[in-house]
DNA sequence: TGGGTGGTGTGATAAATATCACAATTTAAT
DNA sequence: ATTAAATTGTGATATTTATCACACCACCCA
């Protein structure tokens, strides 16, 4: 389990009596880079609290069509299993691991009794329902008015941001966020390279546009 | 003002001192038709909770462009204006008003005090993101994998949940609301009339198709 | 009653993206 | 080293949506 120090590190804002309770009643789990954490239609039983490496989020299509929305980093929890006062809810969305991870599952019941017991807790999830909120949000606006060279550069910011300036990714992962096809995401990256934004290799290339 | 009586029906799970201070503390607003109510950009001063009529959430284009995200009805609150624990945001999303409303206005230092002090206006907090969450899931889901016929009628959809079968919109308001132009919904709505499943008239059209 | 005005219908064309086909290249495996 | 698999490049074409141009029609109103 962890100590109450790494808990400490990774939730500044909490009650001590909350890190007690969480090192008492959440699970440390562990996950292997690419494992689905969460599916389209499952059962939610546990909130998900990231301690180590990172979340992808997304929405699935019926035809198998998916759409990036945003990452999960240490300190950061799952909004879609922040399940408060709804039981048996389905989850619309999917949870990727895309690094090895560790995350603390922590049972409904807990989740619901800690909303009575710690301020904390409760602006915990007030929190994190409002960033992921706003992440949605920019996803929308990305994805109703833009088009696709500006919602790659958007993606690809959004990897930079999370990874570092390479993007290890091949053109069809990252059509795959976009439902796209890989001959569009491509072109379009052979245009960034032209224009300067890009220095491609096999598998991955570095961003290296200047901002402004 | 509103009677405690009124306010018990638009929020039936709030605590008896809640229903006080709200009395006590928000300013019961109206405004009229078409209004604008929250602008892109705009710092949120204080809360909306609708009592009476229909509120717009939609989402602005730097280009002028627009995209409908969800409507609020009496009983609801603006996710976007509960902006506890956060001081000077800044809204991201407009709102306007559909018909004739009534309002109550409550100001940011209120809606962090009740939080300290009444338990279900933290449940009625994070209700309001959670379901409004899941609006924007719905959203993302439509624009990112929808061809606009299958967009016109998801939209439609929520314009017969929210005003009845009878569509009192022009195809150019409703092209506004989905980012797209008057000729693209003119001639999907042709088709549709085509198919049996609208009636059109002049400024409006009824939704006559069967589910299922 | 005869213009406006706003709403709708529709063809022609352009632009963005999707899809298909296949070549070329790099890496991994034997 | 040689083959197989994965990745990338690229032309051709189809589909979807956007844009332009203009006709037509209903309704208000001076």
């Amino acid at each position: 389990m962890l100590s109450i120090e790494q808990l400490k590190n990774l939730f500044p804002d909490w009650e001590q009596g909350l890190y007690e309770s969480v090192l008492e009643h959440a699970e440390l789990k562990e996950a292997n880079a690419g494992e689905i954490l969460l599916k389209k239609g499952q059962n939610i039983k546990s909130a998900m609290l990231v301690v180590e490496g990172t979340i992808k989020l997304y929405q699935e299509d019926e035809d198998g069509g998916e759409y990036f929305m945003y990452h999960l980093n240490p300190g950061e929890a799952c909004a879609v299993t922040l399940v408060c006062n709804y039981h048996h809810e389905q989850s619309q969305v999917l949870a990727k691991a895309i690094t090895d991870i560790k995350f603390l599952a922590i049972p409904v019941t807990y989740m619901e009794k800690w909303l009575n017991e710690f301020k904390s807790w409760h602006y915990f999830v007030i929190k994190t329902y409002r960033s992921r909120y706003e992440e949605l949000l920019k996803t929308i606006h990305e994805v109703a008015f833009k088009n696709m060279d500006e919602r790659l550069e958007f993606y690809i910011k959004k990897q930079v941001d999370q990874f570092g300036v390479t993007v290890k990714l091949t053109h069809q992962e990252i059509a795959n966020d976009l439902n796209t096809s890989r001959e569009v995401i491509s072109r379009l990256l052979k245009k960034m390279e032209h224009n300067g934004w890009i220095k491609m290799n096999r598998n991955a290339f570095d961003w290296i546009k200047k901002q402004n």
